[in-house]
DNA sequence: GTCTATATTTCGATAGAC
DNA sequence: GTCTATCGAAATATAGAC
């Protein structure tokens, strides 16, 4: 495999990717963001024509890396309880590889609500709720579950999943977790989420 | 009662407090603080001195309010389940009432966990895990509960309780949730949340 | 496309009059 | 205690040479 340099605009995205992530939109400089890609602020604006442009590019695609494959899982035709464990468990391996994403998107979320909501709309959020709906009063029928409204269910499943990331400086620095031990929280904690959820609307 | 008009150091910390907790150390400047408690920037510098010693103040004030009564609600003399019900109801009042905390919070962790940790280290965490970990057995042993590790129950309920604060932009912006019926899911989702906590634990 | 140089604004902080 | 004026640094953005 060769190891393909990647150009320039290219190295700015990684770079202002990572430096918008760990400090937010106003805590990073275009100086930064150029020395660490290895150029200079001028090309930055040439491939961008502002700072606010870049973040808007950068932001878009942290976002939908977040949303997209829940969607698709939720559609799938699966017993709600697998479609639990797939969502959690893709959510796990994909926090653990950008554990800094969540506060990331959170704290953007509330500095700028407008660029998520204009974001958001693309994607056809009451179909999927009314499609999980559907299936919650199926299964409620065939003595499964309890009925639970969709959108509940969903921020219950987010909380349990999501939360232990964003307080993760707390866990690390005076929890008593490590990095390897937070890890291992968390992958043991998958199954942990679902046996949560699941207890809670079973019959 | 009289209208007591504050004083200005009490007016900059206000300002400072709504500002800090809205858009972040970076997100904000002097100018901003000042401006909005109606005096200039050398107010700020002169009771303040710095920026920075500004902040301090600030997050200082707001991370004590978001601990220190929890510490004395686990320490009661009450069975677990009361101890959780206690401790959601109070949480939960006390987010409706700021609900930008947790996010500031959050945000101003992953940018600086320095001075987080600074703070922490004078709530004797340890002891009130071992305290509840002690409770946890002893309940267990009576066939109340099996056995959950301190920390772990403690993430769960806070994941509960403060994550739909901190995703609350999303769910009023496209979930089709108002203040109105925010408020109302999060008062009614006092007793989810220890339902949903008690049923993974119970017998 | 890429750089240097610079225009322009804004920021945090200080000096000094009152 | 409170203000105006201002300094020096840093930020975004642009102009223009190559």
């Amino acid at each position: 495999m060769l190891v393909q340099s990647l150009n320039t605009e290219q190295l700015i995205i990684e770079s202002a990717r990572k430096h918008f992530a760990a400090r937010g939109f106003s805590g990073v400089s275009l100086q930064d963001i150029a020395a660490d890609a290895g150029t200079t602020k001028s090309m930055v604006n040439y491939y961008f024509r502002s700072k606010e442009k870049l973040f808007s590019v950068i932001f878009l695609r942290e976002f939908q890396l977040l949303f997209s494959s829940i969607a698709s899982f939720l559609l799938e035709d699966l017993p709600l309880k697998e479609k639990i464990t797939n969502i959690v468990s893709l959510d796990v391996d994909r926090l653990l590889k950008m554990p800094e994403l969540p506060v990331f998107i959170m704290s953007e979320m509330h500095r700028n609500p407008e660029i998520v909501l204009k974001h958001l709309e693309h994607i056809p959020i009451d179909q999927l709720l009314l499609q999980l709906d559907k299936q919650i009063r199926r299964e409620t029928k065939q003595g499964i579950i309890r009925y639970i409204p969709p959108r509940e269910l969903m921020i219950n499943i987010q909380s349990l999943t999501i939360f232990p990331f964003l307080s993760k400086p707390m866990m690390t620095g005076r929890l008593g977790y490590t990095e390897k031990t937070f890890t291992a929280l968390m992958m043991k904690r998958k199954k942990d989420i679902v046996d949560t959820i699941w207890k809670s609307i079973a019959v």
